[in-house]
DNA sequence: CATTAACTTGACGTTAACGTTAAGTTAATG
DNA sequence: CATTAACTTAACGTTAACGTCAAGTTAATG
């Protein structure tokens, strides 16, 4: 990375929340589940540019519904070491259940979406006919 | 429906939570939140055709992340009256809601599938070279 | 430099979604 | 018809994901 691309953004737990739409007991509750490790200067945390884009991921994984042990898991399999054959399987196989979920889900959203564009379009013929 | 369709298919608690892959218990507990309604004989629970088909939308709801609070709104939607001109205006409200929070889900889960994959194929090739 | 605002670590409280006994009732069966 | 298996309600237990004080510490500012 050169030195004009060098991101600075640094963010105290209140600004990054306020940021995120979430509190800053959210982030502090976050690290003892070990899914952010905020820098410290004193005691004070400080949150940067790459704690912030694994909070947006972790964020993104709640919406999806991933409770946070399961986004736990989702970001070690980044974090993992891959030179490890035995690591390698595991990570094959638990990406792989993972998708399995996610399309089912793709399914079971699709399903509702259509039930409920049925609905939209019912009740605004319905309120146009006023 | 003629007699020939109709849906004479009848469960006790136990038997529809084997089928759906739910307990009994969690039958109850949709009961006392409102959410599914048996038949009674004497005081045993009968589970019918459409009690089996609201449980399955529970279930769809669930996998999609929902609470069973914003479950019970969705399938209250459904039940709505829709003579009283309020009522439609409220329904056609919540419905975008709901239809705006599942596109947003669906972009997420698009990305996560995306990432995913893309750790799937590189897992694959590492795998084939051994 | 005194004070206020923002931070820190506990620790207890809360809600959701059930699981798990416990204690009694009913249906089925050898 | 006695017993067992499946049901019932009631009540307490558990885990997840934070919210909410409380009590102390540090940074910023008039």
């Amino acid at each position: 990375m050169n030195i004009e691309s060098a991101n600075t953004e640094l963010y105290t737990a209140s600004e990054l929340g306020e940021k995120l739409g979430v509190s800053a007991r959210t982030l502090r509750f976050y690290e003892t589940k070990e899914l952010i490790n905020p820098t410290r200067v004193g005691n004070r945390r400080i949150y940067n540019y790459q704690d912030n884009a694994r909070m947006t991921l972790i964020l993104r994984g709640k919406r999806i519904g991933f409770s946070l042990d399961e986004i736990k898991e989702f970001l070690d399999l980044y974090d993992a070491d891959p030179s490890q054959i035995k690591q390698i399987e595991l990570l094959h196989a638990s990406v792989k259940q993972r998708i399995d979920q996610l399309k089912q889900q793709q399914q079971d959203i699709n399903l509702t979406l259509n039930e409920l564009e049925d609905i939209h379009q019912a009740t605004t013929q319905t309120l146009q006919k006023l």
